[in-house]
DNA sequence: TTGATAACGGAACAAACGTTCCATAACCCC
DNA sequence: GGGGTTATGGAACGTTTGTTCCGTTATCAA
């Protein structure tokens, strides 16, 4: 039998998916990760192969503890608008006041790599799909217990839910007037009227 | 007096602007840049200095080139529904159907660079503030002509719209379904009934 | 035609890049 | 407590990075 890590997987994933979420892919360097995952190189790439399919896993890993935060509360949600409103909070509270907002790493993932790589392209497109089925089915079930309007149209609705907290994740990218994107909330919630 | 140049500086942006919309900041190197603008190195360091300044200027050019008409679609619009789903429109052709989709630079430029260069940032923010301007005057023109109702907040309404279209340009960015990007202008549109 | 100036092509630079290699250390089954 | 196996630290690899330097060439006023 052989020696034992002596590092869990998970948290240098967790530590890889700060940084790459942050910097991005290509201005992540091998030695911005051997330094601030608190393991060597030689560990590092007999783990995770390469720099690659070690930014593939993470943003794995970002999808699950992240996003998945954002399913279990659209999945659990009493009231739609409530809960859009909610979410439009989180993501505005992760960013604002920060000098260096890191934004969304789907997003950052889809405009920087998605259109050359495959992988990340596949792991963005699974994630939409989840977010919008979801918003999908939270808005079928509200019409169904008529909490809301039945000539809305789930599936469309949701794509331009979806969509809007895309477009909010690129603003809070540059420092943003509170008043836009209180203005952003209140024309997408219309959506749910 | 002085040697003239060989090239046109307008041009040899133009294509610079053509790597970097494709490629990104950091994926595009200063090799790519000398292969491609049919510039020598020394000339282009000579003219802009280095890569980060020429990239500046790149997304300039950009701005002037590309964006400069959406903003005259947008101002002399006569039927603003019509334009929006005109402008819908010239976004996904661009990108449709693309094996490695560019997106809108602009957009690119914010989730790679903005958070850590404030150059870029103020860019992005000025091209934000001409666009949201350019669709709050039409709203307000439309609504004293009596084409809109009065109801709607010019505002917001317009921060909605350019929101909607920023979601847009990073889902182009992986392949979509016409039924969902049909979706989300039907919606949007839904903000200017 | 000469001379001051700036553009040019191409070689050269140090630094940083992602990755590999190897000797050593730790682990568990037998 | 060996023996087979894998993890680890650190040096080292060849490339590529962005940038600079220099000898030559083109330009035009004087």
């Amino acid at each position: 039998m052989a020696r034992t890590k002596q590092f869990e997987v998970e948290n240098v994933l967790d530590a890889a998916v700060g940084l790459f979420w942050k910097k991005g892919y290509h201005a992540t360097s091998a030695n911005d990760l051997v330094e601030h995952l608190g393991v060597s190189r030689s560990s590092l790439y007999d783990t995770f192969r390469d720099k690659r399919n070690l930014y593939l896993q993470a943003l794995h890993q970002y999808r699950k503890r992240i996003i998945g935060r954002h399913l279990y509360l659209i999945e659990t949600a009493t009231d739609l608008k409530e809960t859009l409103e909610a979410i439009f909070s989180l993501i505005i509270e992760q960013d604002i006041d920060d000098f260096h907002p890191r934004g969304c790493m789907l997003v950052n993932a889809a405009t920087e790599m998605a259109a050359v790589d495959e992988d990340v392209a596949a792991i963005v497109r699974g994630n939409q799909w989840d977010l919008q089925k979801a918003w999908e089915m939270a808005i079928k079930k509200a019409q169904f217990q008529n909490e809301l309007r039945t000539d809305i149209n789930p599936k469309s609705t949701a794509a331009a839910i979806y969509n809007a907290i895309i477009g909010m994740r690129v603003a809070l990218k540059t420092e943003q007037e509170q008043a836009t994107l209180d203005g952003i909330i209140r024309q997408t919630l219309r959506l749910l009227d």
